[in-house]
DNA sequence: TTGATTTGACCCCG
DNA sequence: CGGGGTCAAATCAA
């Protein structure tokens, strides 16, 4: 596969130039404000055919894996078909390559996500939530995302989020922002770089995570707020705790927080858990930002390689 | 009316 | 065989 993402390398480092050049042309433009957001603009326009053709790199690479999962879901449905009626909940095989989990507190990353199910895991108190994205069937985005509160544990307010997938989805929801360049830290080649979230982070989350303090009052206002809909994304990402277990990706996916809203008419079992949502990102456009990593939305090649490779060689 | 969530059913895998 | 993941009809909400 390397051969089929070989071309996308070669469109990727084009980019790169080109973004490049865009950003010393913006440093000359300084007076210009106008000038500026033009340059800004296509910054952007860039970095986002930049991410494009990354992740068209990353897919090619990952092909072969989904291939047996497509393979799957096609004949599942059709021998689900063919056993008659009402057969469901097939073929689950998981090819997926990266899979991260994180405990948070806070529910909220960048994306909208669909619940499709929930479940009551056994020995758990609190139900498991699944959740896909939103842009699953209009843009094939395969990322995934399970929610299980922690119950008891040390944090009882706490969630335990597994990412499972990248992202692959563009939402249209989230619009380009204008000014990115924070703290005019993103004058780098990354400067617009943002898509795919899994960004690895590890060292960040230990640079910034002890943000938020979330009192369990706000937990709970939280799960409120987000019972009601959407909810404006806080990049910060406080206080979650990033541990990637499973495997092997470094892939540190974005900060979750979900909204929840089965509390209206659902009289099921344990309310107040993890629940459904979705979750707009706020609209800054940074698509996918490592919840945790403030301004490093680095994301190169490279990431995706690595990350693909070890997703691979976990799952 | 449309899109999201709930929830029970179904199936795969260990 | 049972647990866990997914599907899709029914229901709800905007």
């Amino acid at each position: 596969m390397a051969a089929a993402a070989a071309p996308y390398a070669r469109v990727v480092e084009d980019m790169l130039k080109g973004r490049d050049y865009a950003t010393q042309l913006q440093a000359l433009l300084h007076e210009s404000p106008e000038a500026g957001r033009l340059v800004d603009q296509i910054l952007h326009a860039i970095s986002r055919s930049i991410d494009t053709a990354k992740a068209a790199a990353a897919a090619s690479e990952e092909a072969s894996e989904v291939q047996s999962e497509v393979t799957c879901a096609g004949s599942g449905g059709a021998k689900r078909k063919a056993a008659g009626g009402d057969k469901r909940g097939a073929c689950r095989r998981r090819t997926q390559s990266s899979i991260v989990t994180k405990t948070m507190k806070d529910l909220e990353d960048g994306h909208a996500w669909r619940k499709y199910g929930q479940k009551e895991i056994q020995n758990c108190k609190h139900p498991k939530a699944y959740f896909r994205c939103t842009h699953k069937y209009d843009q094939q985005c395969a990322a995934q995302r399970q929610v299980q509160r922690c119950g008891d544990g040390e944090d009882p307010d706490a969630y335990r989020v597994t990412y499972i997938g990248v992202h692959t989805c563009r939402d249209p929801a989230v619009a380009p922002p204008l000014v990115v360049h924070a703290a005019g830290v993103a004058d780098e080649l990354h400067a617009g770089s943002r898509l795919i979230s899994f960004a690895p982070n590890a060292s960040a989350a230990t640079a910034s995570t002890t943000t938020t303090g979330n009192t369990s009052q706000e937990a709970d206002q939280k799960d409120a707020t987000l019972m009601a809909g959407l909810r404006p994304l806080k990049l910060e990402g406080g206080g979650d705790q990033e541990e990637v277990l499973s495997s092997l990706t470094p892939a540190g996916s974005s900060a979750a927080a979900e909204a929840t809203r089965n509390a209206t008419a659902t009289p099921g079992p344990d309310q107040g858990d993890v629940t459904s949502g979705l979750q707009h990102c706020y609209g800054t456009g940074l698509f996918d930002m490592p919840f945790d990593s403030n301004y490093d939305d680095t994301f190169d090649l490279d990431d995706i390689v690595v990350f693909f490779d070890q997703g691979h060689a976990g799952y």
